[in-house]
DNA sequence: ATGTCCACAACATGTGGA
């Protein structure tokens, strides 16, 4: 089988790239993050004639999950129990979504990105992070095959996941906290699935738009896959398509794409 | 050598988020 998880930044925006993508690479489940759009809008019916099945979970604007699968698609969890919301506990945003594609039980997730230490939103993806992990506490406890949790988890899990640590000395995604969150998934009995780069030797899954930083490599690995022990010992290949990065109207995101023998 | 994009409301361009 072939996985892979990918952060769009809208799905109707890059569903040119999306569509050319999943012709190229044809993989057998593709976890999407922002998609930024309702689930009416999910553009179903294009990807449907690539012969996948969708899953999607969107809020419009903001945020949106989905999961892609030529596989099957069954048991679908839109719900985070423990969810915190944002910015009171009543406004919960379209972050998580799990389903069942064949042999393999997958989450797909769009952790907050935080804004910056101290903010509100700070603490809410700190509170979302521990909501999460106790729904994956309970997935990887009841699951008797391959279990994964993939996205954009707006984390670098180490200084070697970023280009310069004092680039974002500042920032988010960079923090302690953050990194805990992160190690306590690990915990559960998770192992980072780590993709091998295309080029530099470097497996960033994230640039900045911004001051042609793609094109220096300034950036980060936030886009992360952590499969439990079944899924893990199955591994065969990971890497990181930056291929999809380039040229004209790339996301900011490229995909991280899996090989299991599965 | 240089370097952002997206959606929305609204209908030009500002705004918020990343």
């Amino acid at each position: 089988m072939l996985v892979a998880t990918w952060n769009v930044n809208s799905v109707v925006a890059r569903l040119p790239r999306l569509l050319d993508w999943l012709r190229e690479t044809a993989p057998d489940v593709l976890c999407l993050q922002e998609t930024k759009v309702v689930n009416d809008g999910f553009p179903s019916a294009q990807v449907a004639e690539l012969g996948y099945q969708v899953a999607a979970h969107g809020d419009g604007r903001w945020n949106g999950v989905a999961i892609l699968s030529r596989v099957g698609l069954a048991d679908v969890a839109e719900e985070l129990p423990g969810d915190p919301g944002y910015p009171t506990a009543d406004v919960l945003e379209a972050r998580s979504i799990a389903a069942t594609c064949g042999p393999l039980r997958i989450r797909s997730v769009y952790v907050p990105n935080g804004r910056e230490p101290g903010h509100d939103h700070y603490a809410y993806k700190l509170a979302w992070l521990s909501a999460l992990r106790s729904a994956v506490s309970a997935e990887v406890a009841t699951a008797d095959g391959p279990f994964a949790v993939m996205g954009d988890f707006n984390i670098a899990p180490t200084d070697d996941d970023v280009f310069d640590p004092a680039f974002y000395a500042t920032f988010t995604h960079v923090t302690p906290p953050e990194r805990a969150a992160l190690a306590a998934l690990r915990e559960l009995g998770l192992h980072d699935v780590m993709p091998r780069a295309l080029k530099h030797d470097t497996p960033f899954t994230y640039w900045d738009y911004r001051a042609g930083m793609f094109h220096k490599n300034m950036g980060m690995r936030i886009d992360l896959v952590y499969g439990n022990q079944s899924f893990a010992d199955a591994v065969e290949d990971a890497y990181v398509d930056r291929n999809a990065r380039k040229g004209t109207g790339p996301s900011d995101h490229a995909p991280v794409v899996v090989k299991v023998a599965i």
